[in-house]
DNA sequence: CATGGGATTGCGACTCTGTCTCAATTGAGA
DNA sequence: TCTCAATTGAGACAGAGTCGCAATCCCATG
């Protein structure tokens, strides 16, 4: 259920002398219709094809709004631009991302939060958030046993190096 | 020293029948010369003034090529675009950033790297990379002594910290 | 030394996201 | 009904990065 969000927007709304129009309703609905990770443009496309009459510049000032109020997160996934997913209340994770076919998976490990917190301190530093992506190949994507392994599509080169991940052992 | 990493770009670009351009030597020199986290733009200027004629389509080519041959990382840090680091071989760290003066820290803690691995695996994924950002406040600009605490913020909550304004020499 | 051709470059046009301005509209309360 | 702030849509604008293309460079040959 979005009760629980709406209200917690309606109230961000009214603390600051704001309205829930109807264009703010259908944007909070369409971004809780699904759970998944939605970027801005495509919400303008699905509430114009609902008959919707809405604007681009309402549609980010409308997100900007939902995240602030925090019932909507506002991430860093893929190549350009952000992407917005709703949020439960209390809820926390952090993401896996398939290369390969984009899905996104929610995970989430209450030990690496612990250990950021030691990071912080260590460094001084006071912790306000913190974004953590993991890439790679999904289990979907991943060619089971020997099957297939098609993947380079790359002419030129054995080009999957991973970047990132440090040799460890 | 930047022989190892130049004698890998050298060896990738062979490897593609590519040539060592006095503008890439150029461009590779100007990020290896310093430790930073570096914008695209900003080496353009740093060439320009020493009169080095150059591009910037060339600049973003050349980088490309060099975060291809695994020498330099790019990340996204700030509200937009991408920043590129020199990379060291074996080198691998995470970053906390400073909200208030963009100061960015670089972290490695081998715990967090095993534990991702774990998460990865219980999800069936193969892990390639991953992008780990914890932001905060550094103990530079933190507010010293009482603590004021004013930091928490919750409940619809005028989080606000400033974002931008960065140092700069 | 001249030639040929792929690699490289610079330029400028272009795309993609997101922001901003501003006039018109809405709507709640006086 | 009137008033005035909040809201909206349209379109201009901005920043970052990409692309196409003609000119140029480089280098191996002839």
């Amino acid at each position: 259920m979005n009760r629980r969000e709406l209200a917690i927007f309606r109230k961000y709304l009214e603390r600051r002398g704001l309205k829930l129009t109807s264009e703010r309703q259908a944007l909070f609905d369409e971004v809780f219709s699904k759970h998944e990770h939605v970027e801005a443009d495509e919400l303008l496309v699905r509430l114009r094809t609902k008959h919707k009459k809405i604007s681009r510049a309402t549609i980010y000032r409308t997100l900007e709004l939902l995240v602030e109020a925090g019932v909507v997160g506002k991430l860093r996934i893929g190549e350009a631009g952000y992407r917005y997913e709703r949020l439960h209340a209390g809820d926390h994770h952090d993401h896996l991302i398939c290369d390969q076919c984009g899905r996104v998976i929610e995970f989430f490990e209450p030990r690496i939060e612990a250990l950021q917190d030691e990071v912080a301190v260590r460094h001084g530093f006071v912790l306000l958030s913190h974004n953590h992506q993991m890439r790679g190949i999904c289990k979907r994507c991943r060619p089971r046993s020997k099957g297939s392994g098609s993947f380079g599509a790359e002419a030129a080169g054995p080009v999957p190096v991973p970047i990132s991940s440090r040799p460890r052992g």
